[in-house]
DNA sequence: ATTAAGACTTAGTTTGTCCTAATTATTTCG
DNA sequence: CGAAATAATTAGGACAAACTAAGTCTTAAT
């Protein structure tokens, strides 16, 4: 199996998937829905990487695919290129972080493992990338924190934002100019009934309403766990 | 024409191929030998790339290809990327001069532009790359000083390395080694005779005897010519 | 228990890039 | 000049990765 381009994306994907649904196997709809593909071209992708060697998927017909011990090797480290990518542009290239996403994702796959390196001495081996989102070391080991979306935190309670989870710019851009980025103290005014909007204030700051969905993307731990600082800016 | 890799590869070589024989046409022989591709793909591929709207080469069946206005203009974008990215890899993330030039071949096709120029920002918009390659600003200018190869220069009047051509990594580990990096004073001492070895003196350092190959490949301009500053360590 | 809707797969094509083998064009030299 | 050597092209195919269209499986509602 030549682990290409195409490959790896699948992979991550997967890995992603699995990873949304508590490691459900990953439906083949899903998969072409995230991938931006048709899904018979994902079922024709899924046999050749269960059929490949060493197997990278266990698929079954109808019943959805999960990564292998292989598979899932391989996904932690596009993952892990990708979001050292993302940290080092953000970091020492000046990119604001709703920008580095759709570079690093045409990057992680062209990076040679000595560049992985460079890239991870230069920002000290960070553990998170700008979003937050963990990033694996080489052998795949990846911190996890247990957090909990602003959209079900007890209201009055301070948090920190540990992490955001989706990567459309503009929502990224949002969330940057209202202070809501990884580090931050928030502290949850209310909630609205009915699905309604959710009240937070981030420290020093007027509180504003987010959407439901929106809260649900802002992860959270309590105040008082470990620190971060990163620098989310234009 | 979907711009792919390929056919920025192609473009390249016929650029490199085209300035290395002082503008005369391509063979597909030598195309196919430069790429490490069988003649026929290359055939194939010149009729695509003479047929593409806009055309990117003109091509007379047996006599050879040229880059069109367009065509060029692509190499040259591309030749930007791969020198950039080379000169970032040398001066910032410490790679050595004879390292970089396989993770650029590959990342060449896949930075933004918004990268490309961040790059060139953050080198100070350099003029030559860390062989001493000329660096085309965006609209495809570069500055080519009058160089003589080592081979062919007078005995006894100093010179500066100006540029290596060629990209071998053990030959650039060689060339460090003596200090023959773009920059470095030298002196030639002799020419034997009947295509024998060139003998040349490095700014302080015992005199040391090349072939006339590899004397070749150094390409010199006068002393007193502009300097130049890089790093080509370790 | 049946059936319609939706999810999934199969089959057949397309596009891009490469290959080998066979053929044709050009050049060189006895 | 014509034959041998060299260079380039055509022909025919393979493979990866996508597509559309058509058919099959699953589920869940009647």
């Amino acid at each position: 199996m030549t682990t290409s381009e195409s490959v790896e994306d699948y992979l991550k994907a997967i890995y992603q998937l699995q990873e949304e649904q508590a490691g459900e196997p990953v439906s083949t709809t899903s998969l072409a829905a995230r991938l931006g593909v048709a899904s018979a071209s994902v079922t024709g992708m899924l046999k050749r990487l269960a059929s490949a060697d060493p197997c990278l998927v266990v698929y079954r017909p109808y019943a959805g695919v999960t990564l292998s011990p292989e598979g899932t090797r391989a996904a932690l480290e596009i993952i892990r290129h990708h979001r050292l990518i993302e940290s080092y542009l953000n970091q020492v290239l000046g990119y604001s972080w709703d920008e580095v996403h759709a570079e690093a994702d045409r990057l992680e796959h062209h990076i040679s493992e000595a560049m992985e390196e460079r890239l991870a001495e230069a920002l000290g081996h960070p553990l998170v990338d700008p979003h937050g989102d963990p990033i694996p070391d080489r052998e795949g080991n990846l911190l996890m924190p247990e957090t909990v979306p602003l959209a079900e935190w007890p209201v009055d309670r301070a948090a920190i934002v540990q992490r955001i989870t989706g990567q459309e710019p503009e929502v990224l851009r949002y969330l940057a100019v209202l202070g809501l980025v990884p580090g931050t103290v928030v502290v949850v005014r209310g909630q609205a009934p009915f699905g309604g909007p959710v009240t937070a204030a981030v420290e020093g700051r007027e509180a504003v309403a987010l959407s439901r969905e929106l809260a649900g993307k802002i992860l959270l731990v309590p105040a008082g766990a470990p620190e971060r600082e990163d620098s989310h800016g234009a």
